[in-house]
Order: structure tokens, then C-alpha cells, then sequence
DNA sequence: ATGTATGCAAACCATTTGCAATGAC
DNA sequence: GTCATTGCAAATGGTTTGCATACAT
């Protein structure tokens, strides 16, 4: 499925959710949700901000991103992330492949891997609760820290 | 198992990993591991704090608690978790079943099921990264939240 | 015309940081 | 005695809130 496609699908739904919920279609929600759709990957509120102002020219205050991403993760467009303290990551949900993630405790990199489709039959014995997506966090120690890691320890024992 | 052998274990461990990395052994530290393994389920630094108070009159500063949680979480004692965008919640590792966290994007309530075990072949499948645990996170939204939705859209249809 | 949405600035709050006093080694 | 650790208070920074203005309906 192309990603022109993808967008116009994604609009649409969008176009549904706003008015089945009264909400008002504004330039601003319809720039966002057009500029989240037209990259891959991780975002945070800070990188959206400053490539919708440059890439797209089209500057949005940071409430507005605030409020219109509580819009998309509702009706699900959005997925957001909470890996470790730092910011929030968002990624689009549409076009983007399920995926795990992987997150090093030490340097906060995170990666990412196929994920290992937890079955649909597991995911039915969660009762009274409509499942809308998941996410598999794994955390560990990435093979650049696991080295300093490696090194601190030797120093210590020097001492 | 019982609880007080978990609990001595878990302590010549952190005594271990605190002499390997050459870190003081206060009261302090010693506390806070004892308090957190006298109880089961999530915790965060403010119910922490209090309970450490009231129950073990024992009384630490936030800093302490911090700094101590990421000795704690760095030997693998203790896991951190991030629903959402509240404060970070905790649980000791030990004597904890593995399980999953069901969590509802609406109200933010965190139900735990057991674990679908994913498969230490897949496990082993992820190159140039040390697992030292994982967490899967299942969002969606828990009846009682799901009733309040379909209210609401009620209300907007008729509006 | 009405009231929601936007944008700014101020408030919020969990967490981090700086620093003097304490105490483990 | 030395230097890591503690505890306090202040700073930080992502997110939320309050409010005047703009604009979708």
C-alpha cells in the first residue's frame, strides 16, 4: 500500500472521528496529522514542532500539538510511546509495521525489531477490556554501554 | 519460596553488587531494599516515601530514594516501568511473577495478567544487546471507561 | 452569534542538580 | 582524613492550564 494512499485513508478516518465527536475541523489538526503521515519513525513534541516549521513551513503552537495529538491517539492514528523519564515518543499506526522495542537502561537508544505477534487468540482471553494496540518493551544493555560497562567494572577492581 | 528467604538472597545480592562496585553500605540503602521487598505489587517515590515512614519509620530524603532506586534497578533488583505519562512505577523483580500490564488509556488504571511468555528462542534472536527483562503493554480501554465512551458518543449524536 | 480551538505565558510536578553536612571506609 | 552519600532547596523540562483572541459552525 503506497503512503498516498495511506494518508488519504488516514484523513478520512480522521474526518469521521471529528465530526461523529463534534469536534471542529481546523487547518491546524489536518497539517499535523498530514506531516506525522508523511515520515516514518519516532517523534517527539520538540521534532514535530521544529520539522512541521521547516519542512512543512507550517507553524503550530505547542498546545495545539499537545491537544491534537490527544485527538489521534483517541482515534487511534497515533500510538504513543513512554520509554524511560524523557520525553514522549509518537509514531503514526497506520504503515508501520508492528514492531518491539528494544531500550538500552544505560544510553536510552531504542531500536527496533519485528515483533513476535503476540497471537490473536492470547490477546482474546483479556476480558471486560478492549485491546486497541500493545507494545513489547525489551530492556537490556546495548553492546556500545555493555563495553563501557565492561571497562568501569575493570577499573574498579584496579582500585 | 517464602519471603524471608527471598528477602536474604535479594540482600547479599545488592551486598555483592555494591562491594564489586566499590559503593558505601549505608542503613539508608539497606532500608529502602528491605521495605520494597516486604511488599508486592507497584509502588512510585511518593507512596514509597510515605509508606517507609509510617510502616518502617524509617525516614529517608527523595533524593536518597532516587539515587538508591538506580543502584537497585541497575543490579537487576528492582523494575521500572512508565504508564503513561505519570509519575514511573516500580517492583521488585524477585518473587514477582512475570506478567503482563494492561493498561487503560482513558483513566490510566494497570490490571496485570499473566505473561504469554514470549519464547527464549525469540528472546535469543535479538544480536549485540544484553535482555535483562521486558515488559509488554497491552493499551486499550477498560470497561468501565468503555461505558463512559459509548455515553458520550450517545450524548453527541443527540446533540 | 456562539462557543470551540489556538497561542501565549504562567503554573505544575516528578525528577535532577548543587552544595553543605554527615558518616563509611 | 578522605571522599562518597545524604538531605535540603533550587533548578529543570516536558506537559498542562488559564485566558484573551481568532475562527469554524
Amino acid at each position: 500500500m503506497d503512503n498516498e494512499k495511506i494518508r488519504d485513508q488516514v484523513r478520512e478516518e480522521f474526518v469521521e472521528y471529528l465530526t461523529l465527536h463534534k469536534h471542529r475541523k481546523t487547518a491546524e489538526r489536518y497539517a499535523i496529522l498530514d506531516h506525522i503521515y508523511s515520515t516514518k519513525g519516532h517523534f517527539n513534541m520538540d521534532s514535530l514542532y521544529n520539522s512541521m516549521m521547516e519542512e512543512a513551513s507550517f507553524r503550530v503552537s505547542r498546545s495545539t500539538l499537545y491537544n491534537t495529538m490527544e485527538l489521534l491517539i483517541d482515534c487511534g492514528l497515533v500510538v504513543k510511546h513512554q520509554f524511560g523519564a524523557n520525553a514522549s515518543q509518537y509514531e503514526r499506526a497506520y504503515g508501520n509495521e508492528n514492531h518491539d522495542h528494544i531500550i538500552c537502561i544505560d544510553c536510552g537508544v531504542v531500536r527496533e525489531s519485528r515483533s513476535p505477534l503476540l497471537s490473536s487468540t492470547q490477546l482474546k482471553k483479556i476480558t471486560k477490556f478492549t485491546v486497541s494496540y500493545y507494545s513489547m518493551y525489551i530492556y537490556g544493555v546495548c553492546s556500545k554501554c555493555s563495553h563501557a560497562r565492561r571497562m568501569k567494572l575493570n577499573r574498579m577492581r584496579k582500585k
